[in-house]
Parts: structure tokens; C-alpha cells; sequence
DNA sequence: TCCATACTACGGAAGAACCCGTAGAACTGA
DNA sequence: TCAGTTCTACGGGTTCTTCCGTAGTATGGA
């Protein structure tokens, strides 16, 4: 079905801008970047992502504007499904349980995640 | 606080060995690998990993035990919160959705789901 | 026209990750 | 004792990742 699809630390920082924008130039995703790197070390992270198939670009005014390929949720299927199984020993409620209990969480959102939660059952088929 | 703590690919699937049996040594993690692997690829493995502290032995009869100096629930935290930041643009909420949307979650996976959430939402202080 | 600016293409250096073979030590059984 | 087995240490090759400088092209303004 899917690949594995993983993305190494810089190469997916770099992702994450251009899901974020929805499509990004080079300078854009420079400035967008918490470290600083050079135009041309941007430039390479998106030439070789474009290079994997992960990513695809059009001109626009004398510039590139890059837009990704693969969709965040697909991502996130694939890291998530890897943390699953490393991590919590392949159990989905060990890694909720870790997942609910950071004390980070305000009661809003765990709320939201209840009744979220309680309309995923409901529309059980 | 806390570093980054990232594994990349092999040497998670070495951790997770680790964490699962809770101490291996070479040939077992090699056995428990899914992909066949020599066994000084596997030894290389560990002994990276212990370079970078992530990893520990001591002898056991003639051969080495590993055992894992970092948590697994560590290793969920910094992967979480990877995951989120990155894919989930920061939204815990977001991750959340996307987690029980999973199709292949039992009716008692998320039953029980609900009720821990329950519970942490409980104790609320 | 000419210069500064803003891009991309290309190449390559340095380190990390990955993989394994060989050598040698230590144990085991005949 | 001696050969076979089971380990670890070490070193090296290959690919991936990260980073950037240089060269060249196009644009736009003086």
C-alpha cells in the first residue's frame, strides 16, 4: 500500500513549512526555518526532497514556489504507526494513555478530545 | 530540560528490541530484527548506541547484555512532540483527530480510550 | 547600456548512518 | 590437546544527510 515514508530531522522541518503555507519559494522556507541556514543549504533540503518525489515546484514571477506531495496525514500515519510500534510495543491505548497524560494539556483540549472521542463511537459501523 | 532525542531508523528498531525485552543481548536483538541482519551490524549498532549513551552492557556469561539508559516513555515524548510540531502544525488536537480516526481501532481500543480520558480528566486539579 | 540584486544549478566537503569482513580472544566438547 | 563455535574489537566501504560556495542566468533600475 505505503511505503514507510520517513523523513530525516532537517528534511522534515522543512516539510512542515511547506504543509503549513500549502507551498513556499526558498526564501520563504529560509525564513520560516528556526535555525539559520544559507539560501543555498534550503535550496539543496528542497532539491533533494524533490528529488525522492516528495515535493514538486513551479515558477512564479522569476522564482520557484515549492509545494509538497505527499499530504501531512500521510505522515502522520506513517510516524505515528512508527512510534506505535518502537515505542509503545505496538499498542495504540499505551501510546493514548502517554499522549493524555502530558500535564501540558489544558482542559479545553482534553474536552475537545472527549467529545471527539465520543463521536468516533457514536458513527461506529 | 530535555534534548531532542531522535533515533534514526535501525538504531530505533534496535531500541525498541531493547525496551520490549527490557535487556538483549547481540544475537538476540539480531533474532528479534525483522530484517536479516549480520551480526557485527547488529554489535555496530549497539555499540553506536552506546557511544552516544543512549545504550549500556555488562557481561553475562561470555557475551554482552544491552539494556536501554533512556526511557521508552522519554523517546514517545520527544516523538510526540516532533510529530505534533511538525506534522500536526503544533495541534495536539489535530494529532488527537487524526489518531482516532484510524480505522483499524477496535470498538474496545476506543472504549477504553474513553475512559482513561475520563479519568484524566477527572483528576483535573 | 551597465551594475546590483535575486535566483538556480552544480559540485563537493564533512559527518552520520549503515553494513559487514577479518582477526583474535574465550569457551566447549571430543 | 585441538578443532570448532561464539563472542567482541576494529577498520573500512558505501550511501545518506547536511551544509555551503561558486558560477551562471535573469531581472530591474540608474
Amino acid at each position: 500500500m505505503d511505503d514507510p515514508l520517513y523523513f530525516p530531522p532537517r528534511e522534515l522541518a522543512v516539510m512542515a513549512i511547506l504543509w503549513r503555507t500549502g507551498g513556499a519559494t526558498v526564501a520563504e522556507v529560509k525564513d520560516a526555518l528556526e535555525e539559520p541556514l544559507a539560501y543555498t543549504s534550503v535550496l539543496s533540503a528542497l532539491q533533494t526532497l524533490e528529488e525522492k518525489g516528495y515535493v514538486t515546484h513551479e515558477s512564479e514571477g522569476r522564482a520557484y514556489r515549492y509545494r509538497a506531495l505527499v499530504a501531512a496525514e500521510k505522515a502522520g500515519d506513517s510516524a505515528l504507526a512508527r512510534v506505535r510500534e518502537s515505542i509503545f510495543q505496538g499498542s495504540a491505548e499505551k501510546l493514548f494513555a502517554h499522549f493524555v497524560s502530558d500535564e501540558k494539556l489544558s482542559r479545553n483540549e482534553l474536552e475537545r478530545m472527549r467529545r471527539l472521542l465520543a463521536d468516533r463511537l457514536g458513527d461506529a459501523t
